[in-house]
DNA sequence: CGTTTGACTTTCG
DNA sequence: ACGAAAGCCAAAC
């Protein structure tokens, strides 16, 4: 097989899967717990492909700068509500405390 | 096949 | 703490 990493998306999702509740990851650290470090960009741009009925834990997915990077919009408010059900605390301004990085 | 795009990250002022 | 700029990389055009 000439494919370095064939099911390198499955890969990420199964890392996206183990994920805990109540905890949030940067697209860098998901890229790099799967294997491919640098991969940041790929990570959102797969997220945003997801179907909407995916089970995958997506919103629990912030940027490194602790912040909600999904543009401002339902989609945004729709993150903001899954975490702070999970009891992730996420002030006005889509800021989320490092403490949540759990991982880190 | 060259250019543009984007749910990113880091550095600098 | 904040915004701008540059760096990075795969997928889409």
């Amino acid at each position: 097989m000439t494919e370095a990493q064939p099911h390198a998306r499955e890969r990420l999702y199964s890392v996206l899967a183990a994920v805990p509740a109540g905890t949030v990851i940067s697209y860098g650290q998901l890229a790099e717990l799967a294997g491919m470090p640098r991969r940041a960009r790929w990570v959102g741009q797969l997220l945003g492909r997801l179907p909407r009925d995916t089970r995958l834990p997506w919103h629990r997915v912030i940027n490194a700068q602790g912040r909600i990077s999904l543009p401002p919009g339902p989609a945004a408010d729709r993150q903001k509500a899954l975490l702070q059900a999970e009891g992730v605390r996420v002030s006005a301004g889509y800021r989320i405390s490092l403490s949540e990085f759990g991982w880190k």
